[in-house]
DNA sequence: TACTAAAACAGTAATTATTACTGATTAAAA
DNA sequence: TTTTAATCAGTAATAATTACTGTTTTAGTA
């Protein structure tokens, strides 16, 4: 894996569990994830790498509709479910940066990219016939 | 302005400012706002009032890229506009949610709504020729 | 390889955003 | 009215994130 920036250990190590992980993980999971590993990995370099990665585009940085800021090994521009019971976050494949843009005319702005998050109940949320009343 | 749920002076002065604001202002940003005219007024009230009115349904809560939460007095639901280099946000409201569902094939959650953040380069930041390459 | 400078580290302190607690006040219900 | 429940202000606590500091590691160069 390429860092195209300044090597260290830790920093590699965090962009490889990124990268490996499907669950958009915050960042303390990741580093409770590396920490049995790597007991010497203080919080703060899992911050400090997270946000050089994301500035860097190595990683995509997720603002979801509550909890802590999430992280995206996937850098394609691509969207988010996101279940209002579980706060689970699932890759949205099938929709493209095309047809979100197909729905504007004309505006002022000069866009640079789009962050969506459809808020959903998840297939597991659905089964166990969660009462939804209570959300959004 | 009808409240249709407890009263109180607080929370009435609280949903009004929301609703005149055009801005999506934070919680703090409110508390600012009343703070000179109504001197007991605290932060904490302003927190409380703001999670239960958006649980009532009176006010939006929204979650942007990055910094603290935005409230929206406007609940027909609708998308924003995300400015990546002044952190202004503002309503697009020219997009429905109908058109957005149009790009979706039967997907297997339930959704409820959509949270849409156009990231873009705002009117005024793309005068001021403002360099872009570090965002993002 | 050895030297130097820059970057990154761990550990900790500080800051920001938000929520929870407590005893006093206000609103709603009886 | 009297009673009960909700809300308040003020403060303390928690959660998420960033900043600081002295040490270690990496990178550039002789
Ligand atoms: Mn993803
Ligand atoms: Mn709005
Ligand atoms: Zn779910
Ligand atoms: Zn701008």
């Amino acid at each position: 894996m390429q860092l195209d920036m300044n090597y260290s250990k830790q920093r590699e190590l965090i962009l490889y569990e990124i990268k490996k992980s499907k669950c958009h993980p915050t960042a303390f999971e990741i580093y409770n994830e590396l920490k049995p590993g790597n007991p010497a990995l203080s919080l703060g370099t899992v911050y400090r790498n997270l946000k050089l990665l994301s500035t860097e585009n190595k990683i995509i940085k997720l603002a979801t509709p509550s909890g802590p800021d999430r992280f995206d090994g996937n850098t394609d521009e691509h969207y988010h479910y996101y279940c209002i019971s579980c706060s689970k976050v699932c890759d949205a494949d099938d929709i493209k940066a095309s047809d979100i843009s197909k729905i504007f005319n004309n505006p002022k702005q000069k866009i640079v990219g789009y962050e969506l998050n459809i808020l959903c109940i998840c297939e597991e949320c659905n089964k166990n016939n969660i009462d939804v009343s209570n959300y959004k």
